[in-house]
DNA sequence: TGTACATCAGTGAACGCGCGTTCACTGATGTAC
DNA sequence: TGTACATCAGTGAACGCGCGTTCACTGATGTAC
């Protein structure tokens, strides 16, 4: 929360009013579409003034580059992550526990569908070391992590997941899952697995990774 | 096999002497250093060239573009990926099938460690659609996935994996993972969990997802 | 062993496009009285 | 309710750099005899 819409502000220091807002709201949109239509290397502001009908000058008056744009989609990705996060909380025995598994999967697949291609390009950024999309990606990730993390060393001190699983690790391996599966499932889905093969299956490695226990 | 060195000819036709060879290969180093260092948004033809000590005329005998440069790696990297598919062949059982898992993630992520850019740059492009890419990082991931699938259809058929993974699915999901982890390790292990950690966890969910068992 | 010729290899220099970026200006909106 | 003024919002037009790309040419290598 308030790192979009809250504290936009013009770059030479003015407040929008709503006008304003509308127009960074637009420029935003055509961000997003420009990078799912044409990729990453193909984005430019002058498109993106285009799209929405305007001009580029237009553009340099909220944004300082068509990077920023991106960061700004990425950080509202972040908030998207929240509800997410909580299908986590709450028990994780037996059945309650698959099915918490299989909506958190399900959720999270369907956040990269709606945004694959901010979320991409800000895995990449982050992964090539830019700051402020580490930033942005841990905002995301990291609550995950840790909730994912919490229930395992729960698991573990019960004595139902190996000793030899490091909590954090493990938690952080599942989100790794859970990224990439979401990022190519459309892609394996052309080798056989069915859409639903795609999240139960990973929603039963999450299960059992986290419980320790075998589903039947 | 048959996709960088040997069948490397220079875009007019000639054929490529041991000194174009050569060239060749110093602009194909030149190319991930750059991608490394600088990622890929400034990755520049005249750059690669320069890095070299050569003009850009030169890079065009040799690629038709920068796109290209970085394909004939992601292809070398396929390439590079047979051994670590041959650590999945053979016994699953209790401490081998352990063992085998921790040689596999060892090796994958090394393989990420060494050519993190390339693959990184690769899976960029293929999520994006690009079609070439595509195919270059399915003939790194497909052996692995179809690999793995055996051994877990085969812990199925005995019974001791849940009859409700599909065992596609799930080989596509730990590929999943490992391909993550491979990226990102590094960033994990500034939150507590040391390298090993992030090697063994991994590796026993692996175990555990293809064997059906729990590590003890 | 030497010479001539074919082909491989490399590049200087230039062109031109397209993109990022800015400035000086016009128009729209809102509010004070 | 109307008018004036402040500020918000938008843009046409231009500049200039830098990058991709090419061409005509020189130099290096190898091989036939």
């Amino acid at each position: 929360m308030g790192t979009d819409q809250d504290d936009a502000v013009a770059l030479d220091g003015r407040t929008l009013g709503r006008r304003g807002l509308e127009t960074r709201r637009r420029l935003l949109d055509a961000t997003e579409e420009l990078l799912r239509e044409n990729g990453l290397r193909d984005l430019r502001v002058v498109d993106i003034a285009r799209r929405v009908g305007s001009s580029p000058a237009t553009f340099y008056q909220y944004f300082k580059d068509a990077d920023e744009a991106v960061l700004v989609l990425a950080w509202e990705v972040a908030e998207a992550v929240g509800p997410v996060v909580e299908i986590i909380d709450g028990s994780w025995e037996a059945d309650e526990g698959l099915d918490r598994a299989r909506r958190l999967t399900t959720a999270y697949v369907e956040l990269w569908d709606a945004h694959h291609a901010v979320m991409r390009v800000r895995n990449l950024a982050a992964d090539e070391g830019d700051r402020r999309f580490r930033e942005a990606r841990l905002a995301s990730v990291q609550q995950l992590t840790e909730h994912l993390c919490d229930k395992i060393a729960a698991f573990r001190e019960a004595g139902r997941v190996s000793s030899r699983i490091d909590p954090y690790a493990a938690a952080a391996s599942l989100v790794a899952m859970l990224e990439r599966v979401g990022a190519y499932h459309w892609d394996v889905e052309r080798f056989g697995p069915s859409p639903e093969a795609m999240i139960d299956t990973p929603a039963l490695i999450v299960y059992q990774t986290v419980t320790g226990s075998q589903a039947a």
